[in-house]
DNA sequence: TCTTGACATAGAGTTTACTCTACATTGTAT
DNA sequence: ATACAATGTAGAGTAAACTCTATGTCAAGA
């Protein structure tokens, strides 16, 4: 399947002034038309999927960009892409314990807010 | 205990410019000397390490700001602020599930990479 | 044929969160 | 007393990642 820039942007959730932006990065480079209009196949599909992945977990445009330049090369530059990978899932590691941690001090933050009601409320009861 | 800016800074690992950035910003409002400097206390220390877990859990200045606002209001806006944290946990919850979904499909996408790249190298040593 | 809507490019503008600069003032060590 | 380091304010500058505007082209429906 083939999509222009309107279809694809609805199919990736990615608006179009994005795409070309991401284009003008060389993150992705779709084919042309006859026209010149951008043409999205299902590899562009997969391909852009994965971006939204990496930047999702907090990757930078700028490391994406070098990653879709090795990419670009071939097979020959699989070991550094591979190498590229795991050291961004050392990092995505820590920012998951990170939150977890951060998720048990707001827990308890929350139950401390909880008591403090109680706690106030009683007072306007008592009075 | 009473702090200086250049010590506050060491001590939150914040750089002065941002101490005076969120002061600009009404996140903290530390007392003045007589000479007009600014004199962070133990209580803004762990007001400062709550905005940095707040931060770091992806909420924004602006966020944090109408926090400090309730905050600075007192008692009368408990509700309010732990609603605030209520939302914000399942926020971080949903941001916690997502991270953990992205990365067992990176766990996938290395497990890929090694795969391949045993292909290329057997294929090297077979001609 | 004419108009409309999607698409093209180049470049300007926006938002967020700092970060830095210029310049004045003050506290401290020699 | 003097130099120097830290601090003060106001405002400009920066980086990232979009987002929008102006202007032009082109294919398809009324």
């Amino acid at each position: 399947m083939e999509y222009s820039i309107g279809d694809f942007s609805k199919l990736t959730g990615l608006g179009i002034h994005t795409l070309r932006y991401y284009e003008h990065e060389d993150l992705i480079t779709p084919e042309r038309n006859s026209s010149n209009r951008r043409c999205y196949s299902d590899k562009d599909l997969t391909w852009i999927e994965f971006i939204k992945r990496l930047k999702d977990t907090g990757m930078s445009i700028k490391e994406i960009k070098h990653y879709a330049e090795l990419r670009a090369a071939g097979d020959p530059t699989l070991f550094e892409r591979m190498e590229m990978l795991v050291q961004h899932r050392q990092a995505l590691n820590e920012q998951i314990a990170m939150l977890q941690e951060h998720k048990i001090k707001l827990d308890e933050k929350i139950e401390f807010y909880r008591n403090e009601i109680g706690r106030v409320n009683n007072g306007i009861i008592e009075n």
